[in-house]
DNA sequence: CGAGTATCAGAGAGCGCTCTCACAGAGAGC
DNA sequence: GCTCTCTGTGAGAGCGCTCTCTGATACTCG
């Protein structure tokens, strides 16, 4: 009733337990009679060789970690744009016959947790995801000497390579934008002051206003949809005269479009909205919205490379986005 | 430059590694003062254990798969409520020190890739999300001996102990509202007949019309937003004088909310709309989604305690839903 | 025809840990 | 004072695999 080992598979095949070891693994120095007749034996057994014992030997596992870092306060991974990095990531990983740990350390605590798994080889490398400033884990992951990639620039002072789309053109392409469509008092709904993206966004937005000699206008979100909607409610109040706002996220779009709803405000008639990341809802909003989009698939996908590489090419890696026209604009 | 072993912990602390491997695994048959020495020689050789060497000897991981069987075409798994299941999963095991390994098997070749992981033993036990009819995946699970849990009752015909909310209850709930509210011809779009949550809710909704004698006028849809709004498109045109839709998930629901905008119909006062779910981005639609909310982060949990307790009861969990009234009705 | 050279299978030493079992020493009971 | 528990430590045998190294066989070439 145990499972097969290879010495089961060895005898049954009348051969030794290199030799099946050396057929499992693809080793092309057998004899192909020998080679047919253990695969014969590996089947008949239903043979499924132990990873435990097979890593405890190699020090490698199969498995990369996938580091979701959020505080949890924070509902940003209720955000599309989290599930469809996930699922990439996932899927590109089983192209490469590796699986996904998924750990979303919430607390001091977990992040510590995390620290030890890495550190105890339980992964051959680390995807981290949504990193913000102070987050102390990149410098404790990099000293466990395991490969580990950003997605995302990172802002802390441990400086992990990684890959990330080009947050400051986009927000430059959708600043621009509203300016050729004539809107003259334009706001912001920037991201979080401790994430790259946050910062990014917003970097773009101002190049792009103070060529014009305008001033700017941001209020603070967090990437949620609640918070699109408070940072757009303030907006309004500190200046309701405003024609448009670029939100960081498209969630926070909608989020906005939600509260210019509640004030009255007619999309795009009085209010211009642009997003940023083109989820799936943005073609669904009343009305769609006009959006950069960024190449999440690619990214990550990159990431997945860079990591299975050992990343130890740290130049970053970044992709150009692209403006979505819609309605909202 | 190695990493320490239990070995190298011993020797320091000038005990044997029997004693290490006591102190490290929590026995409290060990001499406080040669416990203090032992956590001192850890610390200061700052030791991990080796987790592969362990689960050799244990036969365990510390390990849960969770499998997202999602045929590839769709697009399912950016539903939030995807998102809040896997992290709320997610934080449940790393409560129990556990950790999730995420699977999407998007093919045959796919599925037979997390069967032979599950058979090899890298995990401890499975969790299975979005099952669907002919699945083959939770019987060749389930034949593997390791505990299996499904997230939603099972389709198939191997059934795995499982956990779900009400989804008769509450497409009953939802119907009955909208029949409260004076609709009276009442469609509704219906989850793939090949889902629990599909089926059952569609039982709901024909359960409560067909006591009140009314005809059902159902759609079939796949749980996504693009389906959401085609399906609702063939509604109007089957039955341009429907005057309420029960849509099976909120994000179909948007989608509806969506084509009914396009053909000019006013929400609620043409057409009453209720979702499944109550994702966040109910609460910002317009006009705001009446829903029926499932304790998803309970279902969640429920589910993690099973696979953790060996999924030995089988007998299925169900929670109660609510239904929440917004401006849609 | 014998020495040299590939080619490919087997033997065996670990990888780092847990866990059973034996055993030493302390205390209890007579 | 002696045996009898009881507590706590150490010794050592694996867990199932990989991988190096040795050795056997077949082949080439002078």
């Amino acid at each position: 009733m145990k499972r097969p080992t290879l010495e089961a598979v060895a005898a049954r095949a009348g051969v030794s337990r290199a030799t099946v070891s050396r057929v499992v693994n693809g080793s092309d120095t057998v004899n192909p009679d020998i080679r047919t007749a253990v695969l014969r034996a590996v089947k008949e057994l239903g043979y499924v060789p132990n990873p435990a014992a097979r890593s405890l030997v190699t020090q490698r596992t199969g498995s990369i970690g996938l580091v979701v870092s959020e505080p949890p306060a924070r509902v940003f991974s209720d955000d599309p744009f989290f599930s469809q990095v996930i699922r990439t990531v996932c899927l590109e990983l089983e192209t490469a016959d590796r699986q996904a740990v998924l750990m979303m350390p919430s607390s001091p605590d977990g992040q510590a947790r995390v620290e030890r798994y890495v550190a105890g080889g339980h992964v051959d490398g680390v995807i981290l995801l949504s990193l913000h400033g102070a987050d102390p884990l990149p410098a404790a992951l990099l000293r466990t000497g395991v490969p580990v990639v950003s997605h995302g620039r990172p802002v802390s002072t441990a400086r992990p390579p990684y890959c990330d789309a080009d947050n400051v053109g986009g927000a430059r392409a959708a600043v621009q934008h509203l300016l050729d469509r004539g809107r003259r008092r334009i706001a912001t709904i920037s991201g979080p002051p401790d994430m790259s993206a946050g910062l990014d966004r917003l970097a773009g937005y101002r190049e792009i206003l103070s060529g014009t000699g305008r001033r700017s206008l941001a209020a603070i979100g967090d990437f949620t949809r609640e918070s699109g909607a408070a940072a757009m409610a303030q907006l309004l109040e500190d200046d309701p005269g405003l024609d448009a706002v670029f939100a960081a996220s498209d969630l926070m779009a909608t989020g906005a479009l939600y509260a210019l709803r509640r004030a009255g405000r007619r999309v795009p008639d009085d209010v211009a909205v642009v997003g940023f990341d083109d989820i799936d809802a943005a073609r669904f909003t009343d009305p769609p919205l006009t959006t950069v989009r960024q190449p999440i698939a690619e990214v990550a996908r990159t990431i997945v490379r860079m990591v299975l590489d050992g990343a130890d090419d740290t130049t970053p890696v970044i992709f150009p986005v692209e403006l979505i026209v819609r309605d909202s604009t």
